[in-house]
DNA sequence: CATGAATGAGTTTTCATTCAT
DNA sequence: GATGAATGAAAACTCATTCAT
């Protein structure tokens, strides 16, 4: 109604305005309940520009899928390029994490709580953007540990990687939540006590020393 | 149609019929995405039944998050029962944990996979259930390192298990989906790592050997 | 559930006690929201049971109609046997009519307030009930009247006699909302209160002092 | 399907035409029985069309009520406006409503019809509606004698005027049944009928002249 | 006499999507 | 580039009614 809504909005910028609105609305409500009539509306649009735009709901979703796992992927790649040693790539990656979702909630919900409800062609790239986070992680504890493998250290294998990386990704998902529950922690802090409660797990596990049910 | 299908049967035992089925097709699809059609017809009866039974599809929802949550609270217990020490107490819940999932995926999708979508209502009875889960967590690792507390160890505070018992929830529901994408391993075999990756850092931690950024 | 239901009750005693709960559900609900689940519920009885003794909700509603109807058309002539002169005799019909309202509110709207929404057939029976009761009305207007008519008064046509019972019937239904916001009147007061409006009327009419527009 | 019906109609219109068809609707079947599909076939439109425009069953159906009870209060005021003497001014009014009856039966229906089957919602409207109704026909009466009563008469006073509206409203909408029975009579000569057994009385009344049950 | 178990058919309502302008 | 008008399809829920016991 506003001058400003009305002008004509060059498509890139509708677009990107479009998916703003839309990252919130399937954060909120979830992609079912999602209405394409309201993020049009919060748009400031009409739904035949969303149609236009965007192709279906589905695209729309997977255009936001793709837009806030590009953000994530990037956010962990710069965090990582500064760092120096392993330790501080993967305590800078995971603050890095921290730091997204304190600033994009709506992005990581979309990214990483849209559930079971999907559509075979959604799952499948919701799978693959959650691949590409992980891929992220995962790389952050493989190479730094490649890097102190060269003095006789047990490597960590492959699937070793990839299974600390599902659990990092894991309980950093669930710490998402229990930042809810407890406001003063900023996210760095919550890095840095994840960070503490594996890496130095993680070390001695390297080391040789394991637990077993029957030490003592 | 099949005289079994027709037999009258009674209400209980309908009931656990209706809810086995809707674990799976809540499961399946997500809450919202889930028609009662769906389950009605998957439960071989009528829909008016359903609703007989379970009040609505909110009922029939909270009822199935109630009784998957039930079965494995009862699981955790049952395991930190049988169990020594207090590392072997953990390990035993984290070993149920995997245990119940690999029996009843489901059942855990249900209660850890609803998303954002759902109704006011039911997101208090989701809560609810997590919370319960979540306790059971934290009361073993509080429980567990307070025993040992008892040499002059550093003493886990509230909030420290809790942490904890965040990041083992999410990370043991993160590596559900590993599990998936490396069929070979058994979830005792995925409990083990996962208590050596946590209980052998925690405890150094506990001792004050942390990590920070600095360190050498 | 208590031993005062649980026991056998005989057919005829069975199907008033329905009758009075039915009447009271289909005053407060109207034909159609009112539901047989509730009926048979308030009757303290299981739902088979009214279909073999009613037939069907049709049915039951229409043995609601008769009795009401049959209740209400005995009181206007136990009224209208007592008294003596014919205003009397209309008098005594109002007050009936009045006393039979504030008593039995429930009979009366399901005699009189239930509107275009029924089947063919319920319709019908409707049109019965409520012609009973009009010509109860019109017997008093008309007979009474026609008494009088002996000393050469204008006597009341049949489609006088009708149209004054039209009246009466509808200010008297239309009286019982007013008396509702007037809570202090007696039905007797309100009796003859009508009375006096119409009577008085009636009386000056049929002695040929009609009012027209054109008169002073 | 026809060219006129698919032909895009502007949404005032749309929701004129709506409401029409809503109005014969809700008078033949009543509120609950009448169907959204019934209505929206009729209308040539489908469903999803009433649901955008009137919200609701509900919605529609309040609609339907304001705009017949307003229509209505119209017919009422042009009628009095344009009429002299108070007796003259009471009779338009007369005249004004059953001629809206005769052109609008089903609206009244609506309007007056509508039994105890109302949610409480639509009960507020309808009391509201009819209060609107009866305020105009209590000025009538009121009004119309307050100014005769300057020369010493007694006043009507509002309850009194209350009591001749009810039943005024009262005879007039039962009447309406008597109409239909009596196919010949014209709306004015119901009026007229009606006004001359309610205003002598009325006018007597007044004057002291009542009748009670113990005169000769 | 009495009932718990069961359902076919219908209700209101919502949504993703498209057409005509 | 933009939108108001329009709909097919499907969802949750309810109800009168009947069987088997």
């Amino acid at each position: 109604m506003t001058e400003e809504r009305r002008r004509r909005v060059p498509r890139r910028i509708r677009e990107q305005q479009i998916i703003d609105v839309a990252v919130r609305v399937f954060s909120k409500r979830g992609y079912h309940a999602a209405s394409v009539d309201e993020i049009a509306e919060l748009a400031g649009i009409s739904k035949p520009m969303v149609y236009l735009y965007l192709e279906s709901k589905e695209g729309l979703f997977i255009a936001c899928l793709r837009r806030e796992a590009d953000r994530l992927v990037r956010a962990f790649q710069d965090a990582a390029r500064e760092a120096g040693r392993p330790d501080e790539r993967l305590h800078a990656g995971l603050r890095a994490f921290f730091a997204f979702v304190a600033e994009h909630r709506d992005g990581w919900v979309v990214l990483y709580r849209q559930a079971s409800e999907l559509s075979e062609s959604i799952a499948r790239e919701v799978a693959l953007a959650r691949r590409a986070v992980l891929s992220q992680v995962a790389g952050l504890v493989r190479d730094g540990v490649r890097e102190e493998g060269g003095d006789g250290r047990v490597q960590l294998r492959e699937e070793d990687a990839d299974f600390v990386a599902y659990s990092l990704v894991g309980a950093a998902d669930s710490l998402t939540d229990w930042t809810e529950r407890h406001p003063g922690q900023s996210p760095d802090g919550v890095a840095l006590r994840l960070m503490n409660m594996v890496w130095v797990g993680m070390e001695r596990v390297l080391r040789g020393e394991t637990w077993s049910p029957e030490h003592g």
